[in-house]
RNA sequence: GGCCCGUUGGUCAAGCGGUUAAGACACGGCCCUUUCACGGCUGUAACAGCGGUUCGAUUCCGCUACGGGUCACCA
């Protein structure tokens, strides 16, 4: 059959040409070493923390080059389809401040090169698909399934490389009479391409990331458009990337075995190939073994990272760790910049996959923290805590000056307090704060007499003055420990401990114990001055009711 | 299994033919210190193996091993 008539026997109802698409979607008008990025994800509804990567990746080369980013939803798979997925996709990717310049937005689509949706598309993908056809690029496939299947299992018994290619592919060559028979059968069919290359020629790729990749020609026909119309990811690829004006595509490195069809496919439709950036898969360690991060795990999806109270400045911070190792080092001469002032570098990105390792996402989240403002944290834990921690909530809202206060402690300056992590740990830091919260503890240390202790503490609240400052406030504890026959000051209890019953550290820890509860804790001066000396005399008569 | 990618301490990683092989996290010790935290100092710990090329290989090449990815009308 003609060519031509075969294209328009196939579809019939696509009257528009490459030409047409070419002047609907003109070059974009951005400076020349502006780059556009996309992140194109199907709409399942799950954001893999790993996904953080290449959304960060794309995010700062286009916007650190005064390009573009935009959001193409892939929803060419309706069986993947999950409803308020990309809603919630944008919202989250928002939530670590990636925000994409132009695309699927939860208000529509937004921009002049949609839509953006690959299900709105079919027409684009369809008049390139037919133009192909006309070409004799593309042709026709009738199997079903079943044959399909039936053939991977001959070429498995036959120990050759399985897929539709040569000998295998019945459609490729097949008769004018059968296609029409076919046709007139109704019988579906999907579009395949068809390669003309040869796995035994290697093409040498230089792949951002990767460096130089040699790959084999690909020798396979695979199919371009569904029996639906609709194209795989293939071809929606090519022909979004070209239309949309993508200058760099960022994607994981599962793609890079499709690469060799893709350059095939580019070439094919006559288009400009994109920049390449194929990075390595997130691991983790399971069983001494390397591990994709899987989403079974619950460390995959950002939702936990979110529930556990990790701020956003958190992770993007570790996420920028990971792609630049060199970004520490800069945030340690530089520690009050935004992020985005790093020079971000592709050169710098590793080939190699690394591991997820939450220790040291912890240590970069309490350095982010500690270089907060006290307002910046009671802001992000509140609103953490509505979400997820309605008593902490209720204790942080009822009285907003005094959460304040607390998170003010030994926060600023230099050498900043690190006490907390993740707002997963805020209740617990804050609960001595508050009377509901506090727990009396009955753990006074063994090797002193409880009379003692009582004395010390009585001796204490008899002499404590709310209005005393830091130094005076101490002074009167030295002054009861040396009344007490314990040493005032170490340096003397440290050169002669027999002299004395402890020092007045020990003293300290009395009063300590008695106040927070706790063995540790922040500043006791801090604390005292705001839970106040009416609850500071409560809480140590208390105690010495309980000695 | 075929094809592709990768391999420096427990982890993340500098290095890009000649280095006492950085640094960070984690772990240990010491110091500072009214506790804790912070901070300072310090310690343990690595070029997967074997062959080449070279005056000289962590660095270049090959093979092996190990790890990962991929082989759909899924993305």
């Amino acid at each position: 059959m003609d060519l031509i008539k075969l294209a328009d026997r196939l579809y019939p109802d696509i009257t528009t040409f490459p030409e047409d698409m070419e002047k609907r979607y003109p070059k974009r008008n951005l400076p020349a070493d502006a780059k556009v990025t996309r992140f194109a994800p199907s709409p399942t509804g799950f954001v893999h923390f790993g996904s953080l990567l290449p959304t960060r990746v794309s995010e700062r080369l286009a916007h650190q080059s005064g390009g573009v980013m935009f959001l193409r939803i892939e929803d060419t798979d309706s069986k993947r389809y999950v409803e308020g997925a990309v809603e919630n996709m944008i919202k989250t990717y928002d939530y670590y401040n990636i925000k994409f310049d132009e695309g699927a937005t939860i208000d529509g689509d937004v921009g002049d090169y949609g839509p953006y949706r690959q299900s709105e598309r079919k027409e684009i993908y369809q008049t390139y698909a037919k133009q192909l056809i006309r070409e004799g690029k593309a042709y026709p496939c009738f199997c079903t399934a079943e044959e399909l299947d039936e053939m991977r299992a001959q070429q498995e018994a036959l120990d050759e490389d399985p897929g539709y290619y040569g000998k295998w592919a019945k459609w490729r060559d097949a008769s004018d009479e059968d296609i029409e028979a076919a046709l007139d059968g109704g019988i579906p069919f999907a579009l395949r391409f068809r390669s003309e290359g040869n796995p035994s020629r290697k093409i040498n790729f230089t792949d951002l990331v990767k460096g130089e990749v040699t790959v084999s020609e690909n020798f396979i026909d695979h199919v371009i458009l569904k029996s639906d119309g609709i194209p795989t990811y293939h071809f929606a690829h090519a022909v979004d990337d070209q239309l949309m004006g993508t200058t760099h595509v960022v994607r994981g490195e599962e793609w890079l075995p499709s690469l060799p069809f893709h350059i095939q496919l580019f070439k094919a439709l006559g288009f400009r190939l994109p920049k390449y950036l194929h990075i390595s898969q997130l691991m983790k360690l399971e069983d001494g073994n390397k591990k994709k991060l899987s989403k079974r795990d619950n460390e995959a999806a950002v939702s936990y990272f979110t529930e556990k109270g990790y701020s956003s400045e958190a992770v993007v911070e570790y996420i920028m760790t990971l792609l630049n190792s060199n970004y520490e080092e800069w945030r340690a001469a530089n520690p009050d910049k935004p992020y985005t002032e790093f020079p971000f570098n592709v050169k710098k990105m590793s080939p190699s996959g690394c591991l997820f390792d939450e220790d040291k996402l912890n240590d970069v989240s309490r350095n982010t923290v500690s270089r907060m403002t006290a307002d910046k944290v009671y802001n992000d834990v509140t609103e953490w805590a509505e979400h997820f921690d309605p008593e902490l909530y209720s204790y942080l809202t009822a009285d907003r000056e005094k959460a304040i206060r607390i998170f003010s402690i030994g926060r600023g300056g230099k050498k900043p307090r690190k006490d907390i992590t993740i707002w997963g740990d805020v209740k617990d830091y804050v609960s001595l704060f508050y009377d509901s919260l506090f727990k009396v503890i009955d753990q006074w240390p063994e090797e002193f007499s409880k009379s003692d202790i009582k004395a010390a503490l009585e001796s204490f609240i008899e002499s404590y003055n709310p209005a005393d400052d830091q130094s005076a406030w101490f002074d009167k504890i030295k002054v009861t420990a040396a009344e007490l026959g314990f040493a005032p000051e170490m340096k003397q209890y440290k050169s002669e401990p027999e002299k004395y019953k402890g020092s007045v550290a020990d003293i300290s820890m009395f009063i300590r114990i008695a106040v927070t509860g706790r063995i540790n804790s922040p500043d006791l001066y801090e604390i005292m001055s705001i839970i106040g000396a009416e609850r500071v005399k409560a809480r140590i008569s208390a105690a010495v009711d309980s000695l």
